[in-house]
DNA sequence: AAACGAGTAA
DNA sequence: TTGCATACTCGTTT
């Protein structure tokens, strides 16, 4: 009898809470979890006990070798392993959850001799694919893997990839064909390869990549080299009445010649370049030119895509002109027939847009993986639409960089701020010797065109999306935008704009091939899908662990650290509505003396520290009571340059408190610890993006070196189960989360915060009070600070808001308002200069009055 | 001119 | 499950 399937990959597997799909579930509030169980299973698997003990021994060794010298200075309960040991019983490791249960037994798949040999196991019926990161082909299956499947879970040992249609599409566009796929998968398979897979993947590949969408001398048409397709499409009820009538019935043509492209930036291209061949050189054969630009090391695997990019030299292709306003409908049309329509750019044989004069400075060298997500995009010659998918800090900007030096043709880059239009810029200029008269920026603030007849244009989103009243340089710009052709549409941060949004682009501005980037393709609704038919495929997707492991991005290690509620919070915020547990839960004492504690101990280490909280009163509160530096949305541009200024400069400033205006519109310092007190709900991509500001620590590289990512929770509320739900990309990548449930000698800190019972009551109420909302609706005014502003019975509110609050929670002194006002001395302000400091002060003090009562209003309207 | 505020959209 | 931050435009102030 063959070994257990399921024991074979799990002696590697095992991280702290690998997979999503692990039966780590955190309960919800008022749930406590102890420490052991939750490394223990639901205990609904079937592992026997030889097995079990097998697989927690390795367990144990994977485990004792990744607590690092972090978790045990503070000496967090190496019991916490001990146990585990202990609890006997049944244990999920990562391969259990995709064999275990006896509904999805596969033992009947009869194994390979040599199956030990294999890397991967498949699902017959889900097309569900499991790789064994320890075999010694697993480098290379990883390659084509990831080419023809989707990454679903990616933690150290065990990687689980899904095929669906769409990623087969996008292993046919850049060339492979059924017979390569099957054959190779086949190849690395334990057992033989299912009959039900074989056939899907036929079902997929046989028409996919089949019809093209072409941009030509501003019209679309529909092509094929399969003129009894185009018919069949034709004669489609939907997509027939969409011809253009009277540009003939199809046209042929010949597919133009693949010649040799390189792209530059990589190691080959240097010589090319100077040679002054990259363009229209064919010295090089497509074989050298595919085969360097994949520059990895299964030649083998593309070899037949190469061989068959010669033979397409002399197709035919046909085609049909669709009206521009069709151009969606038709491409659903075809994806729901089942003929999804590939949008390339023969851009090396556009003669109609003038070549933009760009490439890249001639010492850059792009990175192996950003050569080889752009493999992906100019696989074959031609530019294909489609999003790549690099982590934050990997380099997303030279990638789009790197594309536009490729195609040479005018570019429009769409990034979500006005920021971030700035900074694209800037790193055009900085990474290609483009002429700085040919990249404009059309922002609110610059409505500038280049000055040649093509060029570079860096916007935003909503510059092209807005329908409303518009300036008139603004209109007379976007005429110009509509107008002409673009080589290349880069769309930044992809993930964050809504799929209408992406739709009005496209539709109004008309381009040949389209590059988004993002770091976390993830939305925590559905309309992610909908990219797929407007952008492109997922190109190439980055793992992680491969780029932090070879020193690409910063190691990190994340932990979660669990913050008891004193008793009379915890009454408190059963009792509140769910704006105030919000509230209570940032304002956990325990968690901010965890928060103290740990800025101490890595301000000791000479960590730069940023702090994110998404609740702002607790935000300021933190950050006043700590003294250290604040950003968040209300604070002036000036003020937030100088406090970022001395974040990153200033060696007395090691700490900064950032709103969730940190996640996307600052370009922040280089951090190496970041910690989290509130966050918003379940968002998955939060919490990556937050993690992505520590992945770039120039410090990567040093010995030993560690960035350190913490999520501070009160125990038994909400902000555990979301916790747990924010946490599962990262954990998809292999991240693997700590639990920390007491920091050693934390009552040693000097001046810990709230130490007293009487502090801390004193915080409960000052919070309920500031935050009490019915109290303030009787009231005229209620400023935060005293007489600013109109400067009339301002405490007066606040002392009718004390009054009914003490009530309930007894013992309120008078002295309480002053205490509060003293508070207010912003660290912020001790980085002015002297003469504005004055000035500046109030005008942030009025500033957040007038915020404070516009949101009052706000709540009184609804 | 530059800076700021209000209003609106998404 | 909800609240926050932004961009843009126009009009007003320094």
């Amino acid at each position: 009898m063959p070994p257990k399937r399921k024991a074979v990959g799990a002696p590697q597997a095992g991280v702290a809470k690998a997979g999503r799909t692990s039966a780590l579930s955190t309960p919800g509030p008022a749930t406590p979890r102890s420490l052991e169980s939750s490394f223990q299973s639901d205990g609904d698997d079937d592992l026997n006990d030889d097995d079990v003990d097998e697989v927690i021994k390795r367990k144990e060794e994977v485990i004792a070798r990744e607590a690092d010298e972090f978790v045990n200075t503070w000496a967090v309960d190496s019991s916490r392993f001990q146990a585990r040991q202990d609890g006997g019983g049944s244990h999920r490791d990562g391969a259990t959850q995709f064999f275990g249960s006896g509904k999805r037994d596969f033992s009947y798949l009869n194994l390979k001799p040599d199956h030990d040999q294999k890397p991967l196991w498949i699902d017959p019926e889900k097309g569900t694919i499991i790789l064994e990161k320890f075999s010694p082909d697993a480098d290379r299956v990883t390659d084509f893997l990831v080419t023809i499947a989707e990454p679903k879970s990616r933690p150290h040992f065990l990687h689980e990839y899904q095929l669906t249609a769409h990623s087969l599409y996008a292993g046919v566009s850049i060339g492979l064909q059924s017979k390569d796929i099957i054959d190779t998968l086949d190849r690395f398979l334990k057992t033989p390869l299912p009959e039900s897979i074989r056939l899907f993947i036929e079902s997929c590949t046989k028409s996919y990549g089949k019809v093209k969408l072409v941009l030509n001398n501003n019209k679309y048409f529909v092509e094929s080299s399969d003129a009894e397709l185009l018919q069949k499409l034709l004669r489609d009820e939907v997509i027939g009445k969409w011809r253009v009538q009277g540009s003939g019935d199809i046209t042929t043509s010949y597919a133009p010649t693949m010649g040799g492209l390189v792209i530059p930036g990589t190691k080959d291209a240097a010589g090319v370049n100077q040679a002054g061949l990259n363009k229209s050189g064919n010295k090089k054969t497509a074989e050298d030119g595919a085969a360097d630009a994949a520059a990895t090391n299964e030649a083998d695997l593309y070899a037949a895509i190469n061989e068959e990019d010669d033979e397409d030299d002399k197709d035919a292709v046909h085609a049909f002109e669709i009206p521009e306003t069709a151009v969606e409908i038709v491409q659903r049309r075809c994806l729901d027939l089942g003929f999804p329509i590939l949008e390339e750019y023969d851009f090396r044989n556009d003669s109609n847009n003038a070549d933009l004069e760009i490439d890249l400075r001639p010492n850059t060298q792009i990175r192996p993986y950003q050569e080889q997500s752009l493999s992906k995009m100019f696989g074959n010659g031609r530019a294909k639409s489609g999003i790549i998918v690099l982590p934050c800090g990997a380099g997303k900007t030279l990638v789009g960089i790197t594309a536009a030096c490729t195609i040479k043709k005018g570019v429009i880059v769409l990034c979500t701020s006005s920021m971030s239009v700035v900074q694209w810029r800037q790193e055009f200029l900085k990474w290609s010797n483009i002429n700085p008269d040919d990249i404009a920026v059309f922002t609110a603030e610059s409505k500038n065109k280049f000055s040649g007849n093509t060029g570079i244009i860096v916007t935003t989103y909503s510059m092209v999306t807005n329908n409303r009243e518009r300036s008139h340089d603004s209109k007379k710009m976007m005429d110009f935008l509509k107008s002409r052709e673009w080589g290349l549409m880069l769309l930044d941060e992809v993930h964050v704009v809504p799929a209408d949004v992406f739709r009005r682009v496209i539709s109004s501005i008309k381009s040949h091939s389209k590059l988004g980037l993002t770091a976390t393709l993830l939305r925590e609704d559905d309309k992610i899908s909908h990219l797929n038919f407007l952008i492109g495929p997922k190109l190439y997707e980055a793992n992680w662990m491969e780029l932090s492991e070879k020193g690409h991005i910063a190691k990190v290690q994340c932990a979660e650290v669990w913050c008891p509620m004193p008793t009379e919070f915890y009454d408190e915020y059963l009792r509140a509505n769910s704006r105030m547990k919000r509230t209570l839960y940032a304002m956990n004492p325990r968690k901010f003396q965890a928060c103290q504690y740990l800025i101490n101990y890595h301000e000791a280490r000479g960590d730069k520290i940023i702090v994110f909280s998404d609740e702002l009163y607790s935000l300021k509160q933190y950050a006043l009571k700590l003294n250290k530096v604040f950003i968040y949305g209300g604070t002036g541009q000036a003020e937030r340059m100088q406090v970022l200024e001395n974040f990153q400069h200033n060696p007395q400033v090691n700490t900064l408190f950032l709103s969730k205006i940190g996640d996307t519109s600052l370009d922040l310092p280089e951090a190496t610890c970041l910690i989290q007190i509130s966050s918003h709900f379940g968002s998955r991509r939060q919490e990556a993006q937050r993690l992505g500001r520590i992945l770039r620590a120039k410090r990567r590289n040093d010995v030993g070196f560690n960035a350190f990512f913490y999520s501070l929770v009160s125990k038994d509320t909400q902000e555990m189960y979301y916790s747990s739900k924010r946490q599962a990309f990262l954990v998809d990548q292999g991240y693997a989360f700590k639990v920390i449930t007491q920091l050693a000698n934390i009552e040693n800190t000097p001046d810990l915060a709230f130490a007293t019972a009487q502090e801390r009551r004193e915080l409960l109420q000052r919070t309920l009070v500031d935050n009490e909302k019915g109290a303030e609706d009787d009231v005229e005014t209620d400023d935060l600070f005293g007489k600013v502003g109109r400067g009339r019975g301002g405490a007066k509110g606040r002392a009718a808001a004390v009054r009914r609050m003490a009530g309930t929670l007894g013992e309120l002194s008078g002295g309480q308002d002053m205490a509060y006002i003293e508070q207010n001395k912003a660290a912020n302000k001790g980085l002015k200069k002297k003469g504005a400091a004055k000035a500046e002060q109030s005008a942030f003090f009025k500033k957040l009055q007038r915020e404070k009562e516009r949101s009052r209003a706000l709540a009184r309207q609804g």
